[in-house]
DNA sequence: ACCAATCTATAGACTGTCTACATGTAGACA
DNA sequence: TGTCTACATGTAGACAGTCTATAGATTGGT
């Protein structure tokens, strides 16, 4: 799966993965990997970027812990995260529609 | 609906349309706004450098042709092009599968 | 002693899309 | 005559999200 494809779609599917439980960064990675069957491994270039954007856009609250000795940062939503989610739910809706229909041979 | 998301499927829409008849640049413009039902106006400065990269790759063949005054170039898919289309629709599928998948509330 | 897995993070390259600009014709309208 | 809209192609430069590559650290297995 090419890299462009993806642009503008990651954060959707990171909020998505945290919604359903607070997440640190390589955990996403993992959850994203099995919720997609395996077609997504996302590498930690592109999500740890994303994360701190998306944590800078107010969409995710962090805070640190440690786990055997190791640091983790464990991201949650936030209400606009919620809402953002919500929204972003709806225009993939719209955009795969639109795609759909333009990519369906005649 | 936001750029980034078009991102890496630009090209498909594309190829997509030519496969239909072979269409000039404006023309695509057009055909890819009836076709979305208004939800896609793509500017020229994306769809002009997205036809000479496709035809630099070889998926698309071009002619001059004038009509009523008009200088139209008017472009057409070549082999590869077809196999390339094909492709993309099989990637569409898998990249929208997996997306929706990830995305859906449990 | 070494290596794989876990965990976070940054720097810099890449590239496709965007806005803005540049150029020109045809036809409608005042 | 002048102006506007639609038609039609194209480039330059900005922008931004993804990538590769690199860095550092801990844990546990062999």
């Amino acid at each position: 799966m090419k890299a462009d494809v993806l642009r503008g779609h990651l954060d959707s599917l990171i909020l998505a993965v945290v919604d359903e439980e607070p997440l640190h960064g390589y955990a996403i990675i993992e959850a994203l990997r099995v919720r997609s069957g395996g077609q997504l491994d996302i590498p930690t270039g592109s999500v740890y970027p994303g994360l701190r954007r998306l944590e800078a856009a107010g969409y995710l609250t962090s805070g640190w812990s440690t786990t055997g000795g190791r640091r983790r940062r464990t991201y949650a939503l936030s209400a606009s995260g919620h809402r953002a989610l919500a929204a972003q739910r709806q225009e993939w809706i719209a955009f795969s529609s639109v795609v759909s229909a333009v990519l369906r041979p005649a």
